[in-house]
RNA sequence: GGCGGCAUAGCCAAGCGGUAAGGCAGGAGCCUGCAACGUUCCCAUCCCUCGUUCAAAUCGAGGUGCCGCCUCCA
């Protein structure tokens, strides 16, 4: 294929088709992302990791390419679910829309997933909600209810359907929509013109302690109307308050396709006569448990922290990136098994070098600039790096990319083996860099270890078999001793007691080995903890 | 009923017209008292059928089997 191998492309579900990336800025600088935030109603869940941690990767790359991004993620704190779930718990929705925010907000940060610019508040843009819908009113896409509710006329979009069926042809879209019609499971609501018709805002009784003054009052019974925004207005207040009419991206989950983000484009279009309101619609795939679909009804929720109670971040992370973001993913023990294999491995080879964070920060690149100019005039096969964006930049092919990274990673090992330190320096580079740039953490390189000295001590009386003033000594010292008696006992050929000896020290977290050049370390989670 | 997606080694999973990435697991060798670590090597012709093409896992048609959306959901 003679396509062009250069630059980002991604894929739209406005177009259904991988298309190259360009910001609205004219500068092709700035770049404007929303990300549709949760609802903070409970805990958040596998399908919120996947999703976060998708467009966690898109922002570190997109900056990474050197473009300016601005992000944004809002939370829904308004919302059926909130409101029945605090009544059940008798506090206040704002007083569980906190709680269940602050708790988001951990799990973001324990999966390593940067946070937001800003994380805008629906019930902190009413206001701009109400003034929507008036414009809405006026232009004459939308209509009051005599109950004071009010509704988008999807009759007033002709292109209303292009996201969810991904063309602009207005008599296909119309086809499309009369057998949507057809089709749809009947849940009529008073007032509707249309089926398709979506609530802008509801109507609740007056002075319902979760409502909001609004223009609308019922007909005959007041002067003063009163309500709640409806299901999709407050993305497209938020986007308006925040960016102005146009964005470059909007992404989530697929299953906000339709209707969320179709409605969203049609209130957002027919308020400010500007299109496309965003110009790239990007989603991610969902998330399976055991092969089926991750839901309440079949009980196999899982929440972000019962998964990082068993796994850690970057196995997570790493899990995901190996399959496509828009691929369906299955989240099982084998899988995630695997991954852990992977991290353990490739962690516990990084720390053996022994790096520390000032080290490390050094190494990091800013830009991709910067590694285009170091690696330019290498062919592809030396450059990994550039080889690296080159394949993430066609769909963000994560993928593809960790295979360049253990490829990398393996020749590091090598040179490392043989001795080829420059190399093999130069090699770590493009590894920890491509790490970075997909997001993984490297807090665990730096941390030490807490060594059981209360069992080391009773060990080593135990194998010194007489009273010593031990409790004094460092348990470093200790294990000096153990290891020599481990050789004492390698020297006479006692292999049942030397193996003892390894055994009682696995038994206790500490893991011996006998290095090729005679000397013997002992290593607690990777990480030498003595040598003689 | 309408719309869409997916089927690649034991498992996970890229590739989407030019002769099968990567990971996990597994096997063999080196190293080793044993083990671990390290390292080297091995491990698929892509659900079925018929087409298009010099060339198909990749395109078309028809099957079969999973799955999703159309209702709140990331």
């Amino acid at each position: 294929m003679a396509e062009q191998a250069n630059g980002l492309r991604l894929f739209n579900t406005l177009q259904g088709q991988v298309e190259p990336f360009a910001p609205l800025d004219p500068d092709g600088k700035r770049v404007n992302m929303y990300v549709c935030g949760p609802t903070v109603y409970d805990d958040a869940h596998l399908g919120h990791a996947r999703c976060y941690i998708t467009w966690d990767v898109l922002y570190r790359f997109l900056t990474f390419l050197g473009y300016d991004v601005k992000y944004v993620r809002n939370v829904t704190d308004v919302d059926d679910k909130i409101l029945n779930r605090a009544k059940e718990r008798g506090e206040t929705p704002a007083e569980l829309a906190e709680r269940n925010y602050q708790s988001f907000t951990e799990d973001m940060a324990a999966l390593n997933v940067l946070p937001p610019d800003e994380e805008p508040r629906a019930t902190q843009y009413i206001r701009q909600m109400l003034d929507g819908i008036q414009v809405l009113i006026a232009k004459g896409a939308a209509y009051a209810t005599p109950d004071g509710s009010v509704y988008f006329r999807v009759a007033a979009k002709p292109d209303y359907g292009k996201l969810k069926y991904a063309t602009q042809d207005t008599a296909l879209l119309k086809k499309h929509l009369d057998d949507l019609k057809a089709g749809a499971r009947v849940e009529v609501e008073e007032g509707k013109e249309s089926p398709l018709d979506f609530a802008l805002w509801k109507a609740v009784p007056l002075e319902d302690p979760n409502g909001w003054e609004s223009p609308w009052p019922p007909t005959q019974e007041t002067s003063k109307g009163w309500g709640r925004p409806g299901w999709h207005m407050e993305c497209s207040a938020m986007n308006h308050a925040v960016f102005g009419e146009q964005i470059d991206i909007h992404a989530g989950g697929a299953d906000l396709i339709f209707p969320h983000h179709e409605n969203e484009i049609a209130q957002s279009e027919a308020w400010t006569g500007q299109q496309p309101f965003s110009k790239y619609w990007l989603h991610n795939g969902f998330v399976n448990v055991s092969g089926e679909k991750m839901s309440k009804s079949l009980g196999n929720f899982s929440t972000i922290k019962k998964v990082l109670a068993r796994y850690d971040a970057n196995t997570i992370r790493y899990f995901l990136l190996t399959n496509h973001y828009r691929m369906p993913v299955d989240f099982n023990d084998e899988a995630l098994q695997a991954a852990e294999n992977w991290v353990d491995k490739t962690f516990g080879k990084l720390k053996k070098l022994n790096i520390t964070r000032e080290e490390l920060n050094k190494v990091l690149f800013k830009t991709a600039a910067e590694v285009k100019a170091l690696e330019q005039g290498l062919n592809l096969e030396d450059s990994h790096f550039s080889e690296f964006l080159h394949l993430m930049e066609v769909d963000l092919n994560t993928a593809q990319g960790l295979a360049i990274l253990n490829r990398t990673f393996t020749k590091m090992q090598l040179a490392n083996a043989q001795g080829d330190y420059a190399r093999a320096m130069e090699l770590f580079q493009r590894v920890v860099n491509m790490m970075n740039v997909l997001g993984f953490s490297f807090e665990s390189l730096f941390e030490g270890v807490s060594l059981p000295a209360a069992e080391i001590h009773s060990l080593y009386a135990e194998l010194a078999g007489h009273q010593t003033n031990s409790a004094e000594q460092a348990p470093e010292t200790m294990l000096e001793e153990i290891v020599t008696m481990r050789r004492e006992a390698k020297a006479s050929k006692n292999w049942a007691q030397a193996d003892a000896i390894r055994k009682q020290l696995t038994d206790i977290g500490l893991q011996i080995l006998d290095n090729k050049d005679g000397t013997t370390t002992v290593e607690k989670d990777g990480l030498e903890i003595v040598r003689v």
